[in-house]
DNA sequence: CGGGTCATTTTTGAATGCAAAATCTCGTCC
DNA sequence: GGACGAGATTTTGCATTCAAAAATGACCCG
């Protein structure tokens, strides 16, 4: 109950709900990587028809989630290594950024919902709901950026690899290790110094992604 | 015939087919800024029904090329002077990337094509063609990353940005500058300095952005 | 029993149809 | 002359339908 923060409201064009709740689905692990959109069925399960729910998977692969064949439906976009890697790498490039906007952006307000979110996350509760605080806190630093554009692209990114933590559990000992980061990062960001607060993002964004393919590489063998 | 690199080629799915088509239609201008989109004639046009246009409307829409306005059609997105200075900004963030990945993974093949795209916007034919030389220059910068999820964020802010040419036409005082900086910016790649790379490339970016909104704000007073 | 072929069923992609909403037209009144 | 409004017209959004492609599986033959 504590944090509905990175999900779309009910709000806006019905089309926008579909893709929302779309998006929800495949972020919710409900169907495996690589595995057929049952259209039929989500059609029964919204209660809407094949057109709308088309124009949503329209959306979503375009967007990196769904993998079109043409005249073979489409499929769960199969988790690559290699794309896992570009990635984090896209990532860290607006990390860096995020750190250098959010230090001399953030309103009073920003700031509060940055500390709240941190707080969240000191309290560990089970691994599940690690994952979606620790996207709360990173995205209460991308809001404070002010921009949209950047925001947008940081949500896609960071929806996508989200989806990884159905393939890679989460690394305790990985955990502990972003605490501290965490706590760097805060203590940065409450000085307001851009630079500091721009390398420890992007090197905590290193490490979570090193982490990962790490752990993608050793599962795959 | 020199030039046809950033547009997508005739190939892919027939839904990418679409998407690409009315993409250009928005990039060539045929299409007033803020203007209804004809989805009838547009459907005459490319010889297909509503259903195929509308599934790719829904995906330009989710790149930022078109507004969706519930039951009142959509419209060509209207330039919103905030966020072109987004647009720059987020631009701005990638370029660095550019700069610092490109400097250092850019294959001999890679350097050919900045070399010849670098050469090509040396000798400035009509101002029209400047800003697609312009294009396909930076692009190939971006290709030599060797990192899709950037390349492909990145051509989307390209695209965006080329919509402007239509409201603020180049200044040529502003083009004689970037040749200047171009030719940094090619020795900074030579040499293969990637944080003098990616800091020539910031600051083009930055000082274009600038005479953009410039421009844009002279128009609009 | 395994492999391959052809008919059947299912699924896909796109055109068409239909109800609801918005827009336009034109006559009326102030 | 211009503002208003009822009715016709167009446009929109979605459901439905239809042809073509792919998946399934029944059958045959070696």
């Amino acid at each position: 109950m504590a944090a509905p923060a990175p999900n779309e409201a009910e709000t806006g064009t019905l089309h926008e709900q579909i893709v929302s709740k779309l998006r929800a689905v495949l972020l919710n692990g409900e169907l495996a990587d690589g595995a057929r959109i049952p259209e039929a069925q989500l059609c029964l399960r919204f209660g809407i028809s094949r057109t709308p729910l088309r124009e949503a998977l329209k959306v979503l692969a375009a967007e990196g989630f769904i993998e079109l064949r043409p005249n073979r439906g489409s499929i769960v976009a199969p988790i690559d290594p290699v794309e896992v890697g570009h990635l984090f790498e896209m990532k860290g490039a607006l990390e860096q950024m995020i750190g250098r906007l959010a230090a001399v952006r953030a309103t009073p307000e920003d700031a509060e919902r940055i500390e709240r979110a941190h707080a969240a996350l000191g309290r560990p509760a089970d691994p599940a709901a690690y994952t979606a605080l620790n996207q709360d806190f990173h995205r209460a630093l991308a809001v404070a950026t002010h921009n949209p554009v950047l925001l947008q692209s940081y949500d896609n990114l960071q929806k996508r690899v989200l989806r990884l933590r159905f393939v890679v559990n989460e690394n305790p000992q990985r955990v502990l290790e972003s605490f501290g980061e965490h706590e760097g990062i805060m203590v940065a960001f409450r000085a307001r110094a851009r630079l500091d607060l721009a390398e420890r993002l992007e090197e905590h964004n290193r490490l979570t992604g090193e982490a990962v393919m790490r752990t993608l590489k050793g599962e795959s063998a």
